[in-house]
DNA sequence: CGGCGCATGTAACTTGTTACATGATTCC
DNA sequence: GGAATCATGTAACAAGTTACATGCGCCG
């Protein structure tokens, strides 16, 4: 079992899905801390479709052989379940820009700048995602559900997301400050 | 080339050094936004070294065959500014511990609380190697070099982490509130 | 009927980790 | 001499991406 499993695994406790929407809502919903290729979804739905964790659905219209749904079995939530009690294990956080950074006295400044502004950009809409998302879901009141677990989610992401902007701007600041060019060799 | 391939110029295009002291340096320096294994370093270094951007020092001591210590060449130098001008592409962030928060309602809060307090203290042992780390650059007075870009990175660090042990202690607070016990099926 | 978006799938490739083997050096 | 640590290296495996092939269904 790789964690793709498990994240499809939850997914599918919330509600029966095709592989196509599994990967849009990563997609969306985890994009600032989650990631997965179809090249890893249809292979795994396959295998947990073997292993009896979920099975498809039988529509009605049994003619569709495309758009395939799958929810999660029993044997599937049990798994799920006991994946959550295992410890967290692998924390993998890979920041080119930081890299770029590091050796950044190599180059002009303005190339620097040209980097963060990239990232702050990208990193603007990251935000705006999440709190649209935080909004969508503070309407709904249905509570009950998951919500209270997956706002604190959100919260990570704003507030890591809003550290990432606080550091755009000093950063900007300190690359347009000083001189234009830093290079060593020039 | 790859990104471990511009990781290993970078650093030594600071001052020449062996394999080993390559993976000490990203383990400790960067260790909270980067990583590379022994299997990803030395077959770098071994192609690196046939392309031409990177060299094996001539020790005096001719009989040495363990202990390489590598070089940058000056074409090798030229590769890594290169890199530099290039828009960063990769940003890749796998935090498992959101996955699993964001599934917990499946689990007893305790479970969580768990997990969440073994990240925190994490996190605060790289605050604290980063806080180390920035003191030991302030000490040292001689700039000129790459120190100022090198500030920039230990201080997104600090946020980000800061940021992270701020989520921790709202989510501890959540979850030691409420039920003891959110499970579903219980 | 042509194009677009939805949807599934896979093969080839790249990237990254782990476990292991080996030997040198240092310090007690 | 024995233990720890420094140090290099690789083979087998696991994980992840990309590019591509395919076909359905809807809208104009």
């Amino acid at each position: 079992m790789r964690q793709t499993d498990y994240v499809i695994l939850g997914l599918l406790s919330e509600s029966p899905l095709t592989g196509y929407q599994i990967k849009k809502l990563i997609d969306i919903r985890f994009r600032f801390f989650w990631s997965e290729s179809y090249g890893q979804i249809f292979p795994a739905l396959k295998s947990l479709c073997t292993g009896g964790l979920i099975e498809e659905t039988e529509n009605a219209d049994e003619k569709k052989r495309s758009r395939k749904t799958y929810r999660i079995t029993p044997s599937g939530l049990v798994n799920l379940q006991q994946w959550l009690k295992l410890p967290v294990e692998r924390e993998s956080v890979r920041l080119e820009i930081l890299l770029k950074m590091y050796f950044s006295h190599l180059t002009e400044k303005a190339v620097m700048l040209d980097h963060v502004l990239k990232f702050q950009e990208a990193h603007r809409q990251d935000l705006q995602i999440l709190t649209l998302f935080e909004n969508e879901l503070k309407k709904i009141v249905d509570a009950g559900d998951n919500h209270p677990q997956v706002l604190r989610v959100i919260d990570f992401g704003q507030r890591v997301n809003e550290a990432y902007l606080d550091w755009c701007r000093e950063t900007i600041l300190f690359l347009e400050s000083g001189s234009n060019n830093e290079t060593k060799n020039s």
